[in-house]
RNA sequence: GCGCUCGUAGCUCAGCUGGAUAGAGCAUCGGCCUUCUAAGCCGAGGGUCGCAGGUUCGAGUCCUGCCGGGCGCGCCA
């Protein structure tokens, strides 16, 4: 509809051009946008205010000839001249509401586009170390990560979900120590308990698993435990086996699954990372100082230069990074998005810098990455800091166990990644109007049971069955809907381009709300049946969007409550 | 101190690449169930878009400075 506007303005334009009043030789590409206010009409265009200086004229005049050349349209009403000069554009009803039909026929397939066909994307998220069970924040990774990857794939992109972690590190080490102490029957106030050792109950649980010689299975491991006490490589193994399994079965609950694990290891284990600090040697990005290597970051924008090989020779994180970041783009990877906690941003300037000075060809500012703030966790009013599992966290099974996936995904998703997000239980909880959870699925349930009770009249209607003359619907409140049906295919290509998952959450809010008021000022089910028909065509219009929205979400569409 | 980020209604937040009188929801107040799910709807009040400059036809949006919150500033990850 937009581009049938947009469409028309270009051959205005280009008719300007050739009759000299617009230069031919300059480029103008129309903008046309959404109104905010229906007297202004459907769509607007500010091309006359932003090309009158091009045309040597006030914009109002400009607006009037390329008014006055614009092709007549079956789609177009009217367009008027508004304000200083924007052209509004009014749709003829009939065109509003052929969106029903293109949704009912394209069905889940409504709203995803082709504009990544052919394209490979890799969406690194969580990327947890195997330590512990997931808190909020990796949630909130997951629940981003995975709608960005839903989006992308809406666009038609081949997208990559991948799982990036370190087996083998110092934490790693912690981590044995710390179950091997409960092992042997240790606990946190012992004077023998390790420095810095995980105090969490989960770290019990992993102990008595051992010592019951169980065999556990994650995505990408299998360990059997050897129940011995001190053999601490084997108390290792089955320690992260364990608690990767457990990463597993919540990311799984999420509804989130990954196709690649990358273990950090393994960069070491085939001379990735040797082979990095060589190239960066002889590339000339690195001294020696006080006895440690250091990477020259400051000639690619870091405010000072950082260390890669300690002095006791281990290497600091970074390294790995950059030696993992080679490999993704090696893989073929020419987009790569990562989606971090913010806290973790100071790694962006060191790995883009590790990257560049490789001079492997790789672009500046790859890779991309999606950051998101903090979460807070609140329950009546008050901060929720502590989980009996983990001990000095929330976890993302505790949100999913108590306020269930649907609740956790939506409110993790629903917020711009750049703003803190205060998680309120209660509200997630809650099964009133206030939850906008709640409220986007029971428009879908509404819908569903409408159709049923239809069904109980004896009139059979499938979810894609578009019957009924749509030209009987003359409402506002139905054009208004229908409208808001038109902006969905825009809504995914401009969610994923921006990287902005938010706004789907929004938009679904808004459909419904629009949904609850119409069906709450006209009936549907009437005596009139060519007006009934063309009204539940317009519902299952609705209810085809909310699914195909709620599910790049991640979100169940259920048929009723 | 430096870097990144946020600051919009009492609260939680939108505002797409600058566009027309700044929008929702909740909360508050007032209405609506012999009618398809009231898990819903309708109406009212509520704002100097943190402050001050600048850029231009036009700024919540871009630039600069300041104020306030968060995060980062390890030879930790």
């Amino acid at each position: 509809m937009k581009e049938t506007v947009s469409d028309l303005l270009q051959s205005a334009l280009a008719t300007l051009q050739s009759e000299g009043t617009l230069p031919a030789d300059q480029a103008f590409t129309p903008q046309v946008g959404n109104t905010k206010d229906k007297s202004h009409g459907d769509y607007a265009c500010n091309i006359a205010l932003a090309a009158a200086k091009a045309a040597g004229c006030p914009p109002r005049q400009l607006a009037e000839a390329l008014v006055a050349a614009l092709p007549p349209s079956d789609a177009v009403d009217k367009v008027e001249i508004a304000g200083p000069g924007f052209i509004n554009f009014f749709m003829s009803t009939a065109s509003a509401f052929s969106i029903v039909n293109t949704i009912l026929d394209e069905a889940e397939q409504f709203g995803r586009n082709k504009a990544g066909q052919g394209k490979k994307v890799q969406v690194e998220f969580v990327s947890a170390n195997p330590t512990g069970p997931l808190h909020v924040g990796h949630g909130r990774g997951a629940a981003i990560g995975d709608c960005l990857c839903r989006l992308l794939e809406a666009n038609g992109y081949d997208v990559t979900r991948e799982f990036y972690y370190n087996d083998a590190g110092a934490q790693i080490d912690n981590l044995a120590l710390s179950v091997q102490a409960r092992v042997k029957g240790v606990s946190p106030e012992d004077e023998s308990w390790p420095e810095d050792g995980y105090r969490g109950a989960y770290i019990t649980d992993v102990a008595n698993a051992y010592l019951a010689g169980e065999t556990v299975v994650a995505d990408d491991r299998e360990v059997t435990a050897k129940a011995d006490p001190d053999d601490q490589n084997a108390i290792r193994a089955f320690a992260v086996a364990y608690l990767r399994r457990e990463q597993d079965l919540d990311l799984k609950a999420f509804g989130v699954e990954f196709d690649v694990y990358f273990l950090e290891s393994s960069l070491y284990e085939d001379g990735r990372v040797e082979a990095v600090v060589k190239r960066l040697q002889e590339n000339g990005y690195t001294y020696e100082d006080g006895g440690a290597l250091w990477l020259k970051t400051t000639e690619f924008g870091d405010d000072k230069d950082r260390v890669m090989r300690k002095q006791d020779g281990g290497y600091t994180y970074f390294l790995p990074d950059v030696a993992y970041h080679l490999n993704k783009w090696e893989r073929g990877f020419t987009t790569v998005i990562n989606e971090q906690g913010a806290d973790h941003h100071s790694t962006i300037t060191r790995v883009r810098a590790g990257l560049q000075a490789l001079n492997a060809g790789i672009p500046q500012g790859w890779p991309d990455y999606v950051l998101h703030q903090m979460v807070m966790v609140t329950r009546s009013g008050q901060e929720v800091k502590i989980s009996k599992r983990a001990g000095s966290y929330v976890t993302v099974r505790d949100l999913i166990d108590e306020v269930g996936r649907d609740a956790t995904r939506f409110f993790l998703a629903a917020r711009r990644v750049d703003s803190q997000l205060t998680f309120d239980i209660d509200l997630a909880r809650s099964q009133t109007n206030e939850n906008p959870v709640y409220y986007i699925q029971y428009a879908h349930a509404r819908i569903c049971s409408v159709l049923r009770k239809l069904e109980a009249e004896g009139v059979k209607r499938g979810f894609n069955d578009c019957a009924g003359d749509l030209s009987l619907l003359t409402l506002d409140a139905e054009k208004d809907l229908a409208n808001q049906l038109a902006k969905y295919p825009e809504l995914i290509a401009n969610s994923a381009a921006q990287r902005e998952p938010h706004h789907l959450s929004h938009y679904l809010r808004d459909l419904a709300g629009q949904f609850h008021t119409y069906y709450n000022a006209h009936k549907v089910l009437i005596e009139d049946t060519a007006l009934r028909d063309a009204r539940v065509s317009l519902y299952l219009a609705v209810r085809q969007v909310i699914a195909n929205g709620l599910g790049l979400l991640g979100v169940s569409a259920p048929e009723e409550m």
